[in-house]
DNA sequence: GTCTGTTTTTAGTCGAGACTAAATATTTAG
DNA sequence: CTAAATATTTAGTCTCGACTAAAAACAGAC
């Protein structure tokens, strides 16, 4: 039995889900996918019945080894077209995410290992998410932590973002705030928690604690 | 109202059954989508309320202006990643109609647009057919014919074809037959009416009428 | 243990887009 | 000009995925 997109997207919905919090609620899910729980109870059965999740009723849904297969690929898909629009279409990082949704339910695992072949088998996404191989391996990466956890006088590097809104994203624009790019905290301002960074060019940045406690890095050196 | 990836559909059919004999028939449209007739009435209708055909029922349909457009957009679509397939990904040619096919749902002018300047604007898709431009204008090639019409002792260099399915190119992959390569007609086969094609290499190859009649060809010198 | 409030499920509908079978309209042959 | 053949439309269903409103199950407070 073919799946749909829609059913796709259950899948993905789930994944999320019960990596952050254990097991998801129809609630949850439904409001993930800016559905009903009424809707949710139904596709959960036939997604059952397919053998992609184990449910039962009031227990909530997990994957089962294909549907987290499954789940792994969609995200590898995901990524890998937001790598291509971003580095070979010129797209701002903030406005390749609806693009990929659309683009991730294409074709099978042949399309996406060429992209991916084509594409330098890129690790981290224009985002910082990493990128599942084709085995489904997802590389975790070691030390990464939200900025608003450093102490005055650290130095790191931005490698990802919590919140990739198209508003944040465009935020950090403005801020001039970007992947890879290092800074030193030089201060923590006492009225509101706000940080100042300093890049390696000297200029500095004042950072609200809402801004980066959405900014993901790693300490260097 | 938003028009359906089913939608798009009828509008590239009609787009093709208009351009080759006038007027489309429901029956025509059906068998192009491998549907039913009833199916078709209901749709153009439809169509026709949204503003994308004019249709009368018995008198069949073509497009309006802005349906004109928007199966232009299609078919440039289609064929911009046709070429981003075997191009960038390294696909056989007999192998991505049906990704193409997906794909050029996807988006809409901005991806388009980006996708044909990274690709470097080209003219042609892998099977020799023109790609429309960003405002819907079609290059017609001059003196394009089919390889059956030839005179023997007449140099051509093979263009296009007019059979785009998998079996027919994986056919021409045997011959040794491809896009831009030039032979001269050495001889015609009086019992089948077959043809002999002498590459540049000196090399023949014997091409039978029915090869022929879809191959697409342009005289030289 | 029972009551109250939340969450989930049932039951019944709806729209899109397809289908089949039957009824009409159109064209063609004689 | 009429009869037969062909094409189109109507009428009625089906499946997929969603929805609302109402019923049922569960969890926490007392």
């Amino acid at each position: 039995m073919e799946i749909s997109v829609s059913q796709e997207n259950y899948l993905k919905a789930i994944y999320k889900l019960a990596s952050r919090e254990g097991v998801a609620s129809n609630q949850a899910i439904a409001s993930v996918l800016e559905s009903t729980p009424a809707s949710v109870t139904n596709m959960l059965r036939k997604l059952t019945e397919m053998g992609w999740i184990d449910y039962e009723a009031y227990r909530g849904a997990t994957l089962t080894a294909a549907g987290n297969k499954r789940a792994l690929e969609l995200v590898r898909k995901h990524r890998l077209w937001e790598v291509f629009l971003v580095e070979k279409l010129q797209y701002d990082w903030d406005a390749v995410h609806p693009l990929a949704e659309e683009l991730e339910h294409i074709g099978g695992e042949e399309l996406v290992n060429r992209l991916d072949a084509f594409l330098g088998h890129p690790q981290y996404d224009p985002h910082g998410d990493p990128i599942p191989d084709s085995e489904g391996n997802i590389r975790k990466r070691q030390h990464v932590m939200a900025a608003s956890e450093l102490n005055v006088g650290q130095d790191f590097a931005v490698c990802g973002v919590r919140d990739s809104s198209s508003l944040f994203l465009q935020h950090l624009d403005r801020l001039g705030i970007e992947l890879g790019k290092r800074y030193a905290l030089t201060e923590r301002l006492e009225f509101d928690r706000s940080m100042v960074w300093q890049a390696e060019s000297g200029q500095t940045t004042t950072v609200s604690q809402e801004v980066a406690s959405n900014v993901l890095i790693q300490r260097v050196k």
